[in-house]
DNA sequence: AAACTTTTCGACCGTAAAAGACAAAAAATA
DNA sequence: TATTTTTTGTCTTTTACGGTCGAAAAGTTT
């Protein structure tokens, strides 16, 4: 089965059918026969162009992915200062998470021994730190940061907002959750910048 | 089995966790056992308090509809002018709607031959036409409002109400929606208000 | 603390819905 | 018309679910 341009903008279809329906309902409890639905074909023609339902799933994360990963690049790319672009990109990572925070709760939560959920995870991740990575060695390229070890530095700071996002998510609503973020900031910035 | 203290307050607690499981998934995909995991319980131990799950679902609808009622009557209890009481119950009952509509698709939307949903519409109506029907009757006591026959009266608009209201739900955002009520209301009330 | 009641829960059952396989129908292309 | 691509209905197999039951655990009463 090779690819022609037709069958990709198909599956393209189908992706952006399961996205909405896997956003619903979470991988579990979505069917395929509701992805087919929802694409307006029958299951079997979906099963024509996805092995299983774990590609689906996968084909779904990683365009998403991809779509947030143009999103920060593009917003980041307009600034030039890393300080600007180091709060832009947490925040758009925390509008993002909220826009999908049903859908990414496979990624974020599921139950540890999963194979299957561990794996995406480790792409989502591999993502995250580059994108982040990337800015952090913006950074210190223009002398702006002070860095010993950006991977470590990455890794560490990711991590932390992570769990600082998940409790503003739920506790709190948005101008309180921007007013948190941005002291931490402030405070992860004055730890870094050059005196 | 009678009612007990403590057993109407474990079953007032699955009551809750219930409905937020409902809210979530719907009362399709919903699964007893989800409901019993958000409570912390056994599967099994849910069904010593309900004998299924749709008098779960009952319950749920019930609670809700008294917590409904009772904001809309604490609401229109602070306002003496039928007017604003009747802008106020159609604000309350749009921005109900809206946060729970998820969860009442089960009541709006549902395929018609499912006996037991129809049931509990049945319920649902009769809710909302009590309080309208209360308003309109404080109206006409009150020489506000002119209305021969109150119950028909209300079932007319509550019916034309609930239409207008799906569409803007779906169609509109928050401000404009405000926006087209208002001016429903205006054409009901000068049709309806003594000159 | 024994006897009894209330509550919790794990194991189990039958059914219904799910994932996935497949061959044949339908549509597109040559 | 012959050939390839795409769609779909049907079938099998597996899993998930609603609901039951009996026994364990916790709580009460005497």
């Amino acid at each position: 089965m090779k690819l022609t341009d037709k069958k990709r903008e198909e599956r393209n279809r189908i992706i952006e059918s399961a996205r909405d329906v896997f956003k619903k309902y979470g991988f579990k409890k979505a069917a395929v026969s509701d992805i087919a639905a929802a694409a307006g074909k029958a299951k079997s023609s979906v099963y024509y162009y996805f092995k299983s339902k774990d590609k689906i799933y996968n084909a779904v994360i990683f365009s998403e992915a991809k779509k947030y990963r143009y999103r920060v690049s593009e917003a980041v790319k307009k600034i030039n200062n890393p300080e600007l672009q180091l709060k832009e990109y947490i925040l758009i990572r925390l509008q993002t998470d909220k826009m999908y925070s049903n859908f990414y709760e496979a990624v974020h939560n599921f139950s540890e021994q999963d194979k299957f959920i561990k794996r995406l995870k480790q792409i989502y991740d591999k993502e995250e730190f580059e994108i982040f990575s990337n800015i952090l060695e913006n950074g210190v390229k223009t002398g702006f940061f002070d860095v010993s070890d950006i991977k470590y530095t990455a890794v560490g700071i990711v991590t932390a907002m992570r769990g600082i996002e998940s409790v503003l998510l739920h506790k709190y609503e948005d101008s309180k959750a921007e007013a948190v973020i941005d002291n931490v900031l402030k405070i992860i910035l004055y730890g870094i910048v050059k005196r």
